[in-house]
DNA sequence: ATGGTCGAGGGTCGA
């Protein structure tokens, strides 16, 4: 019995409640990390998960803007709602989820955008940004004989060439620029994360995550982005199966600009 | 060339 977990950045839990169900009821992942749930707890749609078989629940939510939850069809406790760059941000959630006589440390983020001028003098969210991913060094692919780690989440890099439509054309566009994939990927190597939607996957692939709302034509543009996430400590590799970018979803109604990613393990 | 579209909230701001 595998165990799947997936990413979800769906700008809005509420208002996207219909397609968020839609999503589970057919992939039924046994986790869903979301991100951009931009309600505060007490709005959290919580019966409408509970009533399709999500009944443990993760929240951390603030009024409006970002917020991050996870909600599992198994039991999760939750370990941290971790505060980064000295803000109330509701950025970061971790769980462990018990797989048999083992366990998961799971970590559920949602990185600042970062603001449009790539310029940390002159934008402080670029700087928050930037600080944001240094701070994340902290957080290490923690493993031992009886457990292992995730981390998931809209991190908003999209790291290497292929994972943007035009690596020239957005060298200096806030989420592929060189400060941030070269802090980004040192950050990940300091963790001893493994980037597993590159694994076995050949260098010259596209892969995206995320298609703007700006097109006219999402998927005639094809102007995409990998800004989401699933990493792993290196001893989850020998179970890892695979992964699906439910690129589909982009085309649903009422669509996140993001689409959901799930992972699996033969665990559990 | 430098828009374009969403969501929350009700103040435009964040993405």
């Amino acid at each position: 019995m595998p165990l799947s977990v997936a990413t979800w950045n769906i700008n809005s839990v509420r208002l996207r409640m219909p397609i968020v169900e839609r999503f589970l009821v057919e992939n039924a992942p046994d986790v869903l990390c979301l991100q951009e749930t931009k309600c505060v707890d007490d709005q959290f749609p919580s019966a409408a998960f509970r009533k399709i078989g999500y009944r443990h629940l993760a929240i951390s939510g603030q009024k409006g803007y970002h917020g991050v939850a996870i909600v599992a069809r198994r039991p999760i406790e939750v370990v941290e709602r971790r505060r980064f760059c000295d803000k109330d941000d509701c950025r970061h959630i971790s769980v462990r989820v018990p797989v048999g006589d083992k366990s998961v440390l799971l970590h559920n983020f949602y990185v600042p955008a970062g603001g449009d001028e790539p310029d940390p003098e002159i934008n402080w969210k670029f700087r928050h940004k930037l600080d944001f991913v240094a701070e994340m060094n902290a957080v290490r692919a923690e493993h031992d004989a009886n457990s292992a780690s995730i981390l998931v989440g809209d991190l908003n890099i999209a790291p290497l060439e292929h994972d943007v439509w035009s690596h020239k054309q957005l060298l200096n566009v806030v989420s592929h620029t060189p400060v941030e994939t070269e802090s980004f990927e040192a950050m990940r190597k300091a963790g001893s994360w493994v980037d597993l939607m590159r694994h076995n996957v050949p260098y010259e692939q596209k892969l995206y995550t995320w298609w703007s709302y700006r097109a006219r034509d999402w998927e005639a543009s094809g102007r995409g982005r990998r800004l989401d996430h699933i990493w792993s400590s290196e001893n989850l590799l020998p179970v890892f199966s695979g992964y699906d970018i439910l690129r589909d979803a982009r085309g649903w109604e009422k669509p996140s600009d993001h689409v959901p990613v799930i992972a699996r393990f033969d665990i559990g």
